[in-house]
DNA sequence: ATAAATGCAAATGATTTGCAGGCTC
DNA sequence: GAGCCTGCAAATCATTTGCATTTAT
C-alpha cells in the first residue's frame, strides 16, 4: 500500500478540487506516481500508452497543466531540454544535473535556503520561490 | 571612454578569434553594450532596428549563439519566458526576478557559492556551472 | 579571392488551442 | 443531463536552418 497509495492520494486531492478523473488522467497519475526519474510530456505520454492506456499528447499536456495548478506535481524547466516532471511530494528540494549522463538528483540544504531568504530581505523582497539547479561533472 | 569602449572591446575580443564584423554584428555589440536591463532577442532586434540598422532576426539569433560561445555575452533563460541576453562582465553573479514588475536584479553571496560547490563535492561531483534565480515579490 | 555572414522563407520542436463529439459526476 | 474532457488537427512561439547572394578580410 506504498506506490498504490500515491496515485490514489492523487485522484482524491483532484476530485476534492473538483477535478473529473477520466480513464487517461487515471492512467497518468499511476504513470507519474511510479516515476523514480523526471520524465518530460512525451515520456509520460509513452509509459501510459505502453501501460495499455489510450491518450493522446494533447491531454497529457492539459492533465500536467491541471495537476501543476494544483499543486499535485512540479514542473522542471532544465536549460534547454523538454520541460519534466515530478510527483510534488511536500518537501523541498534542489536540483543537481549529470551534464554527462542527464542524470537528475535530488538535494536540500537548509543554510542555503537561509541565506537565499536573508538575501532577498535584504534588499526588501520576499521569495515566493526559487531554482537552484547544480549542472555538474562526476570527480576523477 | 566607458560605454565607447565596451562595445570596441567586444569588437576586438571577437577579431581576436576570427570572428568578422560586420555592420549588422557592430550594431548589435553596440545595442548589447548599451542595454542595462536584460533584454531578450526580439527587443535587440528592435533596438538594432531603431537604430538605424537593417538586420534580420535570424541574424540576430545567429549573433548572439556566437557571442554566447565566444563567451563575450550570457544567456539567460527564466521560466516561461524567452531567453534574454547580458553581457559578461567577467565576475559571476545570480539573479532576482520580481515576479510582479518582471524586473531583474543582479546579486551575488559567496557563503552561497561555497556552499554548492560543497554540496556537490560530497556527492562526488564537481560543478560545471550552476543557475540560481530567486523569484520574489516587494515587501510590504 | 574566398570563406564567412546575411536575408529570406521554410523547417523545427515543444506546447497550446478550437471545435465537435464523449464521458464523468 | 450538463458541463467538463478528449482527440484531432491546425495554430503558436521561440528558435534554427537551407540556400542563394553579399561582404569582410
Amino acid at each position: 500500500m506504498e506506490i498504490e497509495s500515491r496515485a490514489q492520494a492523487f485522484e482524491d486531492a483532484l476530485r476534492r478540487v473538483g477535478v473529473r478523473i477520466t480513464r487517461q488522467r487515471a492512467a497518468l497519475l499511476r504513470v507519474l506516481a511510479d516515476a523514480e526519474d523526471h520524465p518530460d510530456a512525451t515520456q509520460l505520454h509513452q509509459r501510459a500508452m505502453a501501460a495499455g492506456a489510450g491518450v493522446s499528447l494533447a491531454t497529457v499536456y492539459r492533465t500536467l497543466a491541471a495537476l501543476e495548478t494544483q499543486g499535485v506535481i512540479q514542473k522542471l524547466e532544465f536549460e534547454g531540454e523538454p520541460a519534466r516532471f515530478e510527483p510534488a511530494d511536500g518537501n523541498h528540494h534542489d536540483h543537481m544535473i549529470d551534464v554527462e549522463t542527464g542524470e537528475v538528483m535530488e538535494f536540500v540544504n537548509e543554510r542555503i535556503e537561509r541565506l537565499q531568504a536573508e538575501i532577498a530581505a535584504e534588499m526588501g523582497y520576499e521569495i515566493v520561490r526559487h531554482r537552484l539547479e547544480l549542472y555538474v561533472r562526476r570527480r576523477r
